[in-house]
Parts: structure tokens; C-alpha cells; sequence
DNA sequence: TCATTTTATTTTAGATGTCAAAATAAATAT
DNA sequence: ATATTTATTTTGACATCTAAAATAAAATGA
């Protein structure tokens, strides 16, 4: 270091991380579902006038509503709640995969209006078939809940891949057999709804730490099992994407040098140990024959494997039993690298209960490092497939929010 | 979800992660070494009038100074740089190991003014064992520097372990033979000094992030080869510690299923592949006493090694190869998690270029997924032994400059 | 040389956001 | 009905930041 070149981080300024006192006072409100003014004021330590005047300006702007609650206080004054107005916008949240899409549109105020799953394999080779299928899905929706495009404000879009939310970029993505595409720009274009994306782990995590477990947890980290094996990780209550947005793959993270084949065309992958496609060919050699059927689908030859496992059947249970332990190393790797205070194990896979049970738990805490301090705390959470489109609608809610309340300019479609 | 339960993350209040400008306005001004006061409003976006007032407040108060340039300028009033005031504050610091310890005082501008290096085995069995080391070392940078502890404002010290930086509690430590006790707390209260903590992992981090490459990066890692492997990660231009604190143990995330053997007592572990003592207990296989001799250090017997792989020994090669392997699968696996653009290899081991030779970068590659883009870049800084010390220099001045800087309350040795 | 131009900084006069304290409102308790 | 308690709003003040004008300090060009 010379003398004039200056030490010390380079740190951008800061206006992005700002977040002003109405945002904060918006979110306080969303976050606690309704709350007084004076709760508001203490929570935030602010004082109670400033309090009135930021509530009364988002109350103006349609974004908040005082709410009636019942009376069960003492004497003084009654507190009079301030809860979000769910009429302020509606959002879409849509979800694609290899088979399962879901979609759900919301209101403000984050509650479900109407739902839809649909079960529908590829071929998806163009993004004009991916296009189409979203598109479908929106049209479903908007016809189940009598409206039009132009009454929703935002779509929030997930998918298996690499998905650079940042930006708006499919980098890559197995339901896509050519490039990646912005799928974020030609939805805003396709639709005329701002658009936002992201990958499917990263919407189970935005279920979490919007609906879920995770609101009041500064840190967590979410491990989906489906084809792949997911992770999303929540860093002082928000998403975190890694350095580059492209993070955050637990499930190619190696357990194994020169391990099992990966669909990645790589060895030695957690995924390669433990998703959906390393159990079911597995399964196939287990069962030998005389599972579900030559071509069944897979959850109907995991569904047979397990019920199998837990009937006895060694060979059966053996599959599991292995999964279960490259599970937990790579769980113990999550821990010792990020330390959270929680893991949520989530998606469908988790019904097999195989995958996490207690020895599956224990080699976990075995592997991880002796601080003398509890473990994280391990949730599963099997729930529907809802969860994925909830997430996808809390982004398109999170977006919105932050472009209606950041800056008071108008939302548009770029 | 229920009607009145709210959604949405909850976010405590920000106040902390609010810098002021006044902060800001310091710390770029430090980044920079020296800027003029045109340049700070530019580069902040707000006006020149503030920038007025702030450094007029700041080099009051001694810390920030005008200083002279050359000119070089074309017309127009010259501007008037300003820097920090070197001799604002001095403060120590101090990294401890189970055999190298290093020392520094530094100005209020990062300007090292004395530094030592002591060799010393232990036995460090008792904390007071620990104290009496580091007052030593204290005690030795102020004759060399003839000062007293009195005219020091901050100390900061490293060590090996598990050290929990938030609470200045060593929770293990591998030079400490009993339990963990608050050596923050203590350090305060024997060298009359406001103290901060953490691992020497960090240290070479914050070295990295405050002297050096990483200044202008906005995330790294930073990947030590010592008697372990450490891990420091910087995210968003701020070190992270993992969620509870106790975070970043890539030396202990497993590589293998109940793989070789490591000092922490489990097997699999990174760094019972990579680490010093892992290497050494091969080579003395590999040499088959024709090392350095029964009992050597572990300094002498790996430089032996090293001369005879370089030499193309194939057994002294086959062992730096085996690491160097396991080495490019724990660094592809920091990749596919955080995504950094920047990993920094760092430590005396680096000066075995066999470890990180191009075919080891090549495996990192290959194991990383492809995501069409480049990889991180990778620079090896096998740099002296006063980087850690340097670091522990930084987080003093980090941990001085915040409280000096965030309120106004004085400085108080709690 | 000296006015002109250019750039940097400071001064000045607001605009804005926040708060403490006082005032008002709406309930219960006596 | 009146006092008490608690919640909210109003008011006036203060601190922070800004735009615009004023001032400062240099090079340029007559």
C-alpha cells in the first residue's frame, strides 16, 4: 500500500439499503398483518407524529386501511389498527416445472383469491412453448377469478434452472432445450405486467420467509428435494442469490470425488445421491422388476419403493437409507458453512420420511462442528405444491411494494 | 395464513445498518485515501454545501485532514484534497497461533509503524497462559515503538478456533487446552484497551478487504492453508460470519463419507486432505524416513517434500497431487454455493505451488457448474506472515472508527 | 497586466423530515 | 358527571440536506 492509495473497503453509497421510514412503517404494518399506531411507533422507535403523518400519507395512497378489531383492552383511548389494503393491487405468481405448474393470484395482502395446479409433461423445447404454457396458466387464473390482465399490477414467475433474477435472464433451464432467454423482458412485453423471476428453491424460500416459519427468523436456509435438490438461503431477512445471483447450488455441491453421475454430466453431486432421478434408478435395481411398471412415472416408483422401506424390505430400504446419508452430509455442510439458526427441509420428497429421520438428523449433528451450542432447528415441510406459486407471488408483492413505496414515481412496464 | 397474522418478512428496525453520512463520507475518503471534496459529493450524490459542512465537522475533530497535492490540474480553482489524520489514533494488532505470532501498531491510516514476529510453541494450556503471550507481544510493540499501552485506542486480536467476534468470546480453540472464556472482555479489562476479536481466517479476510485485492471487489472469498483451512468470506463489501457468528468452516465441510481422519475428530473433512498436518502425516509415509528427520517441524519436513515432487519424485508428487485434488473440490464447491467473483488463496502453504498448480484450477473448473459465464478469478497470495496481524490492525481501526463515528459518545473501555 | 473563464468551495436561504410537548379524542373507572 | 388513562393529532422547533448565489483560486487570453 503506497501512501495516497487509501485503505479500507470500497463501499458503493448506499441509497439502495436505505429504506425509508414509510417503507419501514409499510412493512412493519404487512409484517404484523395490523397494528396501532402507538405499536408502530415503539417497534420502530420513532415517535407517535411520525407515525401519524407517514400512515395518514399511505392511508391517502390506498396502500394501508384502518381495520375495526375487537375491543379487549383496558381503559384509555382504543388503539385503532392499520393493516395493509388488500385492494390496493392484484399479483399472479406462477410457477413452471418439468411436470407440476402451479399458479396462484393474490391480493395485496397476500391472500390467495384463486389456485390452479396443472400436471402437464414437455416437450418445452422453445421458450415460445415456455410462453405458451405460461401464458395458459395466466389465462386459467385471470377466467377463474372473472378478470383480465389489466386488473393485476405484477407477475412473479419461478422455475427450475438457473435463473438470474437480476436481471430478468434464463441462463438455463432443463425445461429448455436451446438458450436461455429474458424471460422477465418478454413476459413484460407478452403480458404487459412488470415481471419478475426466479428460481424454484428460491421461491420455496420466499414462501418461507413471507408466509411461513421463517418470518421471524433473522436466518434460515430451505433444502428442496424434487428432480434436483434445491437450497435457498435467507441472510438477515432477506433472500440471498450469492455474489452473482447464481448461487446457492446445494445440490452440485460435491459429497463424493469422482461420485455417482450427475444429470449435470458431473460426478459426485448431492443431487446425484439424493434427488427424485437418483432414488427412482436406484429404485429400478431395488425393486427389480417389480415396481410400478416399466416406464411408470416416478413418484409412482418412489411412492412403491417406500412403501416398500417401510414394509422391511431391505434392498428397498437400503436405497433410502443412503439417500438419507449423503442427505445429511450435505446438511452438515450447509451448517458448517452458514450456521443457521434453521433448516427447512420442504417440497413433496419430504413425504418420504425416510429422508429425514431421527439417524438421518443424528449423523447430521454428528458431522457438524462441536460448538457447544445447539444445532439449528430442522422443520420439514411436505405441504403442497401452493407453496411454490405463494412464493412466486410474494416476489411479483415484493417488487411491487418496493417500486410503489421506494420512490413515488409510477410503476411502469419497461 | 390466517386473516389478521400478517405476511411478509419481519424486518427489525434499521438503525443499525443506517450509516450516517458523516460515516460515509468518512469512510470514502478513506477508500480513497485522499478525495476532494467535489469528488465525495459526486461520488455520494449529495451536494457540495454537505460535504462542506461534514468535513469541516470531521477534520475538527481530527479526524480528516486537508492535504497537499501536486497539481496536475488544467484551469479552474485547484481542489483541495483531504485524507485521514494519520495520527488521529494508533491502535495494535495482534494474531496468535499455535507457533507464529505476529504483531503490529498502525497508525489511524492503516500505516504499519512497528510489527514483530515471535516463534513459540506452546504449551498454551491455560487462558492465563494465552494473556501472557499476548501481553508480551503487546508489551514488545510498544518498546519497539516507544510507546505505552496508554497511547494506543484499540486492540485487535486473532486466533485460531472458534471465535465468536460478536461476544469477544473464544468459544475453542486449538491453543487453548480448557474451556472458551470471554477474551474480549478480559483483554479490556488486563490492557485497559476496547478490544475486538475473531478468527485468523477472518483476519487474512479483512486484510484482503481493507489492504488489498478485495478493496474494490463487492464479494470474495478467501481461503487459508495453514495448520487447518479457514475460510473468510466477504459479502456486500462486509466480512460474514455466518448467521450465529460461528460460520465459514470450510476446512470441516465433509468431502468424502467417512473419509480420512481429522483433528476435530471427524472423517471427511476438507482439511484432512489439504491441511498442513494432513500433508504431513503423508509425507512422512512418502519419505519413508528420508525426511527431515524423526521430530522435525512441520515447516522443514513439507519443504523437503515439495523440493522432492518438484524434483518428480512421484510418491513426494502423488501426495501434493492428492491435495491439490481435494483442495479444487472444496474450492468448486465454495463456488457452486456462493458464487464469488473472486477467490483469494492465502497463507505461508501457498508457496507450494503444486497445490493450486494449473491442472488443480482446471478440476475447480470442471466441478464448477456451468453457467456460461466466467469463472471467479483466483489469485494466490502466499504473502508474508504480517497479513494477519494486519488484519487484526483492521478490525481495531473498523471497530475504533464506527464508535468514533456512528454517535458521538466517547469511546469507553466498558 | 488584467479581465475572463473555469472549476472548487462556502455561504445563504429554504425545503424536508423528524421530534418533544401540548392539545385533543375516546375510552374506562369512580 | 368527573377523573383517569391511553391514543392520536397538532404545533412549533430543530436538525439535515439542498439549490442557488456568492466567493475563491487557479489558467487563459486580450
Amino acid at each position: 500500500m503506497t501512501d495516497m492509495s487509501g485503505f479500507g473497503p470500497v463501499i458503493p453509497p448506499l441509497h439502495e439499503e436505505q429504506r425509508s421510514l414509510r417503507q419501514q412503517v409499510f412493512e412493519r404494518v404487512r409484517a404484523a398483518g395490523c397494528l396501532a399506531r402507538v405499536e408502530i411507533a415503539k417497534e420502530l422507535a420513532i415517535s407517535p407524529a411520525s407515525v401519524t403523518s407517514i400512515s395518514a400519507e399511505l392511508i391517502a395512497d390506498g396502500l394501508l386501511q384502518e381495520v375495526q378489531q375487537d375491543r379487549d383492552t383496558g381503559r384509555g383511548r382504543p388503539p385503532v389498527a392499520i393493516g395493509v389494503n388488500p385492494d390496493a393491487y392484484l399479483v399472479a405468481g406462477i410457477k413452471v416445472s418439468d411436470l407440476d405448474h402451479t399458479g396462484v393470484i393474490s391480493d395485496f395482502s397476500g391472500r390467495v383469491l384463486v389456485s390452479i395446479t396443472r400436471q402437464e409433461r414437455g416437450p418445452f423445447q422453445s421458450k415460445d412453448d415456455l410462453m405458451a404454457l405460461i401464458a395458459g396458466l395466466l389465462d386459467d387464473l385471470c377466467r377463474q377469478a372473472s378478470l383480465t390482465r389489466k386488473d393485476l399490477s405484477a407477475l412473479g414467475i419461478g422455475m427450475p434452472g438457473f435463473i438470474d433474477h437480476d436481471t430478468g435472464h434464463v441462463i438455463w433451464s432443463p425445461m429448455l432445450r436451446g438458450d436461455g432467454f429474458p424471460l422477465a423482458k418478454e413476459a413484460e412485453a407478452a403480458f404487459g405486467l412488470p415481471t419478475t423471476i426466479d428460481n424454484d428453491a428460491n421461491l420455496a424460500t420466499l414462501a418461507e420467509l413471507w408466509f411461513g416459519e421463517g418470518r421471524t427468523r433473522k436466518d434460515f436456509a430451505v433444502v428442496t428435494i424434487e428432480h434436483g435438490v434445491g437450497m435457498g438461503m435467507v441472510i438477515n431477512h432477506r433472500l440471498y442469490r450469492g455474489a452473482r445471483g447464481l448461487g446457492m447450488e446445494l445440490g452440485h455441491t460435491k459429497v463424493q470425488m469422482d461420485g455417482a453421475l450427475c444429470r449435470c454430466g458431473q460426478r459426485g453431486c448431492l443431487e446425484a445421491y439424493v434427488a427424485d432421478y437418483a432414488i427412482k434408478r436406484e429404485a429400478e435395481t431395488a425393486l427389480g422388476g417389480r415396481g410400478a411398471g416399466e416406464g411408470a412415472p416416478t413418484g409412482r416408483l418412489l411412492d412403491t419403493l417406500f412403501a416398500r422401506a417401510k414394509a422391511g424390505e431391505p434392498g428397498a430400504r437400503a436405497v433410502f437409507h443412503r439417500a438419507g446419508r449423503f442427505l445429511s452430509l450435505g446438511l452438515s455442510n450447509v451448517v458448517n458453512i452458514f450456521d443457521p439458526e434453521l433448516i427447512i427441509l420442504s417440497g413433496a420428497r419430504m413425504q418420504y420420511d425416510l429422508l429425514w429421520a431421527d439417524d438421518v438428523l443424528n449423523d447430521m449433528r454428528r458431522m457438524m462442528l462441536d460448538t457447544h451450542r445447539r444445532g439449528p432447528d430442522i422443520q420439514v415441510h411436505a405441504g403442497g405444491d401452493l407453496i411454490w406459486a405463494r412464493g412466486a407471488a410474494a416476489l411479483a408483492i415484493g417488487h411491487l411494494s418496493d417500486a410503489v413505496l421506494g420512490t413515488r414515481k409510477e410503476l411502469q412496464v419497461s
